[in-house]
DNA sequence: GCCAACGTTGGC
DNA sequence: GCCAACGTTGGC
């Protein structure tokens, strides 16, 4: 059977924290993606996203912020368990396993670009990005969605 | 480091 | 339910 849903994503992460580098060296290229601590972002990351759904990995509040690779979701939504661990800083108390409040996917690196697609490079191109959540003002979404017109122009341009 | 934009909190 | 105060995000 055909999956004729296959959804397109974007997640940030500020690579002091998290980088593509850090999840290249994790175990099968694999990782939970948590800490996510808003509510529009965790519907997507609940509802929304799909296993074999890819997302582009985006650098956020560092030197040169911009898309570095891409990932495949390889497990959809389930409880973030760091929200029920008091000593981690992602701990949120009004989160339980029994009514989970956070929720978290597991990615696989499947792309690292040769150079950062940055976002003033992003910014240049508007023009054919019309709707891009990320170039929408004030945006502070880390889970966003990402049309499939424009993640194939975005992917085009990371790889040339 | 600055600060605009945004989300959350909590008093009323 | 309003909204001011506050905290956070994130580009620059």
């Amino acid at each position: 059977m055909s999956r004729s849903t296959r959804r397109y994503w974007l997640l940030k992460s500020e690579p002091t924290t998290f980088g593509i580098d850090d999840l290249a060296a994790c175990p099968d290229q694999t990782t939970h993606w948590d800490g996510v601590r808003n509510y529009q972002a965790r519907n997507f990351l609940r509802d929304r996203m799909q296993g074999g759904d890819q997302a582009f990995f985006y650098h956020s509040n560092c030197k040169e912020p911009g898309i570095v690779g891409t990932v495949e979701i390889v497990r959809a939504g389930y409880p973030d368990h760091t929200a029920f661990d008091p000593d981690s800083s992602y701990y949120d108390p009004k989160s339980t396993p029994e009514n989970p409040r956070w929720f978290m996917v597991d990615v696989r690196l499947t792309e690292r670009f040769p150079h950062t697609l940055t976002l003033a490079e992003i910014k240049r191109h508007g023009d054919r990005l019309e709707g891009l959540a990320l170039l929408r003002r004030g945006n502070r979404l880390s889970v966003m969605p990402v049309a499939p017109a424009h993640w194939r122009f975005l992917l085009e341009l990371a790889r040339r």
